[in-house]
DNA sequence: GTGAAAGCGCTAACAA
DNA sequence: TTGTTAGCGCTTTCAC
């Protein structure tokens, strides 16, 4: 069998309690006796039984993760460094991945909400946010959200401002001579993709041009190329475009590219999120880059200070994104036309 | 406080071995007092302790995965499919991030490693293979390993035959006509790697062909580049080239196009992976799939058999890869040279 | 400084 | 079929 706090009590010729005190670094024990315990407890190969002792104190020593995808530079980020973070502090990470609930599925919204197994959850991104906030205020399990969507008063969030990188994104362009300037958005429910679309616009506004062109797309799927190519056949190609992610960037850039426009000489184009792929498609991506090891700093603190009971009082984080300058954009040229 | 199987058994009106029993589907229970006992349950909104019931049982009912990265289409596919199994199954995933370690560091080889969390480990791709077999037979702990590199003839693993994925990519190359043909494999530990490139090997020499032009690369690096440009300054180029991943293709078609060579027109270059950005590229790449879903639906299987001291003879499961043709690889045009 | 005893919430023997 | 009793391994009063 295992080896329990009673071999060890045994084998260095003290109590249980006193086991227990030295395993909990309390001061109360003489240095003596903590080194003979010490020792049988190195002798024995000895390691507290966690559900025992998650059983007496009410606390997991577990945060869950709820994401919906692993295969993205953001997320990956922001996993690894919640994950690193939280090994710091001792705690284990539990993860969830949210796909989509059939439409009559009666089941909770979240599998790690179902049991008490986490002392907290990090929310990254999701999808259906509304029944998460739901459940999980319900359940009064602490949370902190990454990347909200909506807008929740009263819970804790760390967000990029994505107005600020559509804003930057957008003034690059503009910096770079560029005055017909497109936009291919995100889905309109999410946050971010109107906040982008909002620094756009104002970044556009502020310089005196015309924001008209902007196309409602789709977060992470190939419809970059669908609308570019559907541009080029409107003849509308404008000499720059500001994509909402990096996968629409590269939607775009293959159709022009198959269109026989040159990237960046005929039409310069930025993307969002800095991915892995991004400097190492021809041309490297000019892209908004996230603070991902912030984002799970932060968040690793504040559901901690939350799980451990410190005052919080529903803090909106709000973290700035970076611009990074590689390939796909350069100076406006003269007028777009297919050589 | 809690609401606890006292506060069931109190408002049902039944003892809390029954109120246990029922939860537990025992089957002696009568059918009235179920009834009751499930009412209860609803009114208190009640769920066990899993704390507590760990503790009895001595099963924790969480699996851990350890694994390197997870921004990769193979290994988010393999994590996906692990968890939704695993969820079916009422289990639990815990993830350990596993990064290098520094040379001196102490630290046992990983985090999950250390506590009594988990009932079994899933090992995905490691890095420290050899410590981590080591450490696992050590401490008695179930895993299986997903992609191991070494060989291990004690340990339960399940693989895709790289053999196979090389041989294939290299026919379809020679199927359209290549005979120079070169191979950029990923380091040489990795018995991937080699196995891919022995696939690439007989698949040349059954077709009679020199395999001479080979580069040792790095996976998921941006090798490909380097390497091309290096052959290309060196007047090597192949009329076709199989790169052990496509981040190293990715490398190798900026490469090229940068020199002015068309991509497949000139060169074909197939992949390794099927990544997302695979099709959102231009050209889209051809590449080999592995198959993410029976990878992780087996891993589970067989982890959760040995868990549950059902037999398992250390089985080697081997799957079968599949070639993805997209636009990065067509007929052998001619003689390959700079327009 | 130390230890005896109680109890965290549950399941498994054993009786009834 | 149901309930009583005894733990699972640990932490936490509360005496000493």
């Amino acid at each position: 069998m295992r080896v329990n706090i009673f071999d060890v009590a045994k084998k260095s010729g003290l109590s249980i309690v006193t086991v227990s005190r030295v395993l909990n670094n309390a001061p109360t024990v003489r240095e003596n006796n903590r080194k003979k315990v010490l020792e049988a407890i190195k002798e024995l190969n000895y390691s507290p039984n966690s559900a025992a002792r998650t059983l007496v104190r009410g606390k997991t020593g577990v945060i869950g993760l709820t994401l919906t995808a692993l295969n993205d530079s953001v997320f990956d980020g922001v996993v690894k460094s919640v994950f690193e973070h939280l090994k710091a502090k001792g705690y284990f990470l539990a993860i969830s991945i949210e796909t989509k609930r059939s439409e009559d599925s009666l089941e909770p919204c979240n599998f790690l909400f179902q049991e008490d197994r986490v002392d907290g959850i990090i929310v990254l991104s999701a999808l259906e946010e509304d029944a998460y906030v739901a459940e999980l205020e319900r359940k009064h399990i602490p949370f902190v959200m990454i990347d909200s969507h909506g807008d929740y008063p009263e819970v804790t969030t760390v967000n990029v401002d994505n107005y600020l990188g559509g804003y930057e994104a957008t003034q690059h362009l503009i910096g770079l001579g560029h005055t017909r300037i497109a936009h291919i958005s995100g889905q309109d429910w999410f946050l971010s993709a109107r906040q982008r679309k909002e620094g756009f616009i104002a970044a556009m506004t502020e310089a005196g041009l015309s924001p008209s062109l902007i196309a409602e797309g789709t977060f992470g799927i190939h419809c970059g190329y669908g609308i570019m190519q559907d541009w080029i056949a409107k003849g509308q190609v404008p000499s720059a475009i500001f994509a909402a992610d990096d996968v629409i960037a590269l939607g775009v850039i293959r159709a022009l590219m198959e269109a026989g426009y040159n990237v960046p000489h005929d039409v310069s184009v930025i993307g969002y999120d800095d991915q892995t792929f991004a400097k190492e498609v021809h041309p490297m991506l000019t892209t908004i880059r996230q603070p991902v090891e912030q984002m799970g700093a932060h968040a690793v603190n504040m559901i901690l200070d939350m799980v451990q009971g410190k005052p919080n009082e529903h803090i909106k984080m709000q973290l700035k994104p970076e611009l990074i300058f590689r390939e796909s954009t350069s100076k406006y040229k003269g007028v777009v036309d297919k050589r």
